[in-house]
DNA sequence: GTCTATACTCTGATAGAC
DNA sequence: GTCTATCAGAGTATAGAC
């Protein structure tokens, strides 16, 4: 019995085994911190066995880094899938976005922090799969404006990027059990949105 | 003649040349990838005449960021010194935080990115120093809500980190002489807050 | 205080047996 | 596909002359 096949279901798995041991290594210690000796070991390997899936360290990350923008990206998307209420689907991306940023897996945190370590054609293959997530953020604030929904005199692309901004930087700081729970988190957030951005919100002032 | 006193003025300008070609490259290059050699290079040294001043390559850094807290505490302070409006200070504030970050003296960006490169000892004095910066903000932010000026449903603290955390990502994407000038970045926000933060503005919607 | 030269350590990558 | 062993290079820190 012959193997026909690299990409078997077997292999992603074992792609995912070993990069979700790189990325918790990457958050804790940072990517340059970061032997492959401690790598390989994470997944009950040695060096050697690394370096034959992956030529070199540099290539680990970077399909760390594909691998966590394929899973921001499904995770925006079938959070607001079916969702028509334009307003309720950017409150639940916005959830969505916050829920990776603090989620078992830490790619998504690898991929904020640790594209810096990337050079030359790595590093411009990255910006542009970033690039591309944050298109899905942008089409949405298009739809909600073409929708009236979005004060107009707001740069949708400033929006984008400070709101963003805003919620990768919780990454920073926050800690599970910690003094606010995500739900908090995000609740602020969207209180702010919705006061500030969003068209028609109700006046919270009474008096 | 003998020299007196370690700290002369020229020692100080002598510290922040240092300091100031060191913040560049860390900025550049990262921390870990920058080397001591090209820090000495920088400050057309040598390595061993760069060894004289800080022992290890850590202590270095460390000294940046204290140099950059206080850079950014001065700064800070003194744009929103003998302003009496509070609402004015807020939002002269703003605009000295992230005047900082895109500055020449990279330090506040070192001191944003890379402070997870400092371990231990190191590590537990950046985050007292950096919590002592914050605390220029809870304080600010203190006294606008006793003045009433901010809505009351929002927690402090969380605005606090939340509204920094906006205004740090800038140092991630903003460019000199790109699509946005730092005024306009400056203004998106203060905008924003406006209407999200502060008590009794005028509602935006007309019709 | 600054320089040259070097010791020591660690790491990423490789070669080749199994 | 996984292992052992090792190479070549880089980088920090040090020693000691000047």
């Amino acid at each position: 019995m012959r193997k026909k096949r690299q990409s078997t279901p077997v292999a992603q798995a074992d792609r995912q085994f070993v990069l979700a041991a790189a990325a918790r290594l990457f958050r804790e210690q940072g990517y340059d911190r970061t032997t492959v000796k401690e790598i390989a070991e994470a997944c009950d390997m040695l060096p050697g066995s690394l370096h034959y899936r992956y030529q070199a360290k540099e290539d680990l990350l970077v399909d760390l880094m594909r691998l966590g923008l394929e899973q921001a990206s499904s995770a925006v998307s079938s959070a607001v899938v079916g969702v028509s209420e334009p307003v309720e689907q950017l409150r639940r991306g916005i959830n969505a976005h916050l829920q990776m940023l603090v989620s078992d897996s830490d790619m998504v945190y690898v991929l904020l922090f640790e594209w810096r370590s990337l050079r030359g054609e790595a590093r411009e293959e990255m910006i542009k799969l970033r690039d591309r997530y944050e298109m899905l953020w942008a089409a949405m604030l298009k739809s909600l404006a073409e929708k009236g929904v979005i004060r107009k005199d707001l740069d949708l692309d400033l929006l984008r990027l400070i709101g963003l901004g805003a919620l990768n930087w919780v990454a920073t700081w926050f800690r599970d059990n910690g003094r606010y729970s995500l739900e908090e988190v995000g609740d602020f957030v969207w209180r702010v949105i919705h006061s500030a951005v969003l068209e028609g919100h109700e006046q919270h002032r009474s008096g």
